[in-house]
DNA sequence: GTCTATATAACGATAGAC
DNA sequence: GTCTATCGTTATATAGAC
């Protein structure tokens, strides 16, 4: 197993929050009544930014609009100016970090690679990605059961979808020889729940001085454990 | 590997709403203006019952005292004898399923089992139970960023606790040479989350007809896969 | 574009009748 | 023990001045 590395990673993925809410303001232009676009940036990112905060601390729904307004610099009047109510800036939140997200992935894992290639580049992304955007990712999985039954559905359909990407890489390994035969939907659940466990418990790793790499490692060598046939490369290549 | 499976495990720990609340009453006695024992306890059971249906749908902080008061089937002066704020109802919450959890923790584990035998019998004692208690489990995870600082660093303590069981079993297991050498507050830390994800996303494992045995016998095989030592066991050194 | 001021609804909590 | 009625507070959202 060979990694990437978290630095190396974060100079190939080129993450600003700038770019980001640019490309969101892009999207939802006709949602948001600021014209001009330096204006709107700067202060979307004001908004998200505090918004995750507070609610990385008590919750979404106890965050109160006033909170917010305080937090951001801005005044009530301002922030209604760039969502219409409170459900519409949950969704909102929601959607930002999703496009970039699977971009990254798509950018990330070669699809030229073997399975373990792809399986360690898949990992060290998820990670990272959640390293980076650690307070979006947080939110997007303490707030899911906050939105409407519609975006929830979608919610749990990008789960599956990124969960399936695993999925999709150990069957592949499966039929090459390279991993020995094992439940490939468990498999890639579980792992999927170590993943997650990084940025829902920072105070673990964090209190344990364990970085983002040590993990990445471990998780790694741990699924690779699993996964390796005792026979070795069976075949293929 | 060898499971006790739910249903053994169901009939040795005899779990029932009304005994939980009646050891919560008996502890909490002075908090509770109600005299009777029986109404007292009929009344908790609605309570909590209520109390945790709701949060899991939206939250405990989106849910008001007048949602509880329409589930419960009570008013909103009969609730507020129970406990004097929705805070405290919070607190009451919590500690509900922590004295059980750890009873039962403490009968399941047998200390003259060998730690690859006690492994299964923790991971078996946390899911089951997680899956007899599901909804208190979840609320437990979710809710305990809304406890004040104080309660938190308790929840806290309480999750590094369970944890350290696993660590001590691994640690015992890498003693005796049964487990090689891993790491082990990494490994009980991934192990915890996958424990976890039974029943923080039920949607996933109920809609591909999973029962909480399969998922044990592929935790616990997946985690034994990791830790059992090639070379066999090695003896005491 | 941003502010202050305010309308309107819902909230947690309590007092007092039964 | 439980209910109804109601208090004071806080919430979301908007209107209109600047």
């Amino acid at each position: 197993m060979e990694l990437k590395g978290f630095n190396a990673f974060k100079d190939s993925v080129q993450f600003s929050s700038e770019q980001t809410c640019l490309d969101f303001l892009n999207v939802n232009r006709e949602q948001i009544r600021i014209k001009k676009d330096e204006t709107a940036v700067r202060n979307l990112v004001r908004i998200f930014d505090a918004a995750l905060a507070i609610s990385s601390g008590k919750g979404f729904q106890a965050m109160s609009v006033r909170d917010l307004s305080r937090e951001a610099n801005l005044s009530m009047g301002a922030l209604y100016s760039y969502f219409k109510s409170k459900e519409e800036l949950l969704e909102m939140l929601r959607s930002l970090g999703c496009r970039v997200l699977e971009r990254v992935l798509a950018d990330e894992i070669k699809p030229d690679s073997s399975p373990a290639e792809r399986l360690v580049q898949a990992i060290e992304a998820h990670l990272y990605m959640s390293e980076i955007m650690k307070p979006w990712f947080y939110f997007n999985y303490m707030e899911a059961k906050n939105l409407r039954k519609e975006e929830q559905r979608k919610a749990i359909e990008r789960e599956l979808y990124t969960e399936g990407i695993f999925v999709g890489i150990i069957r592949s390994g499966m039929e090459t020889g390279e991993f020995r035969t094992v439940d490939p939907l468990l498999t890639a659940a579980v792992l999927k729940a170590m993943l997650q466990d990084w940025y829902l418990k920072p105070w673990k790793y964090q209190g344990r001085t364990v970085t983002v790499e040590d993990y990445a490692g471990f998780v790694i060598g741990m699924v690779e454990h699993f996964l390796k046939n005792p026979e070795g490369q069976t075949a293929i290549r």
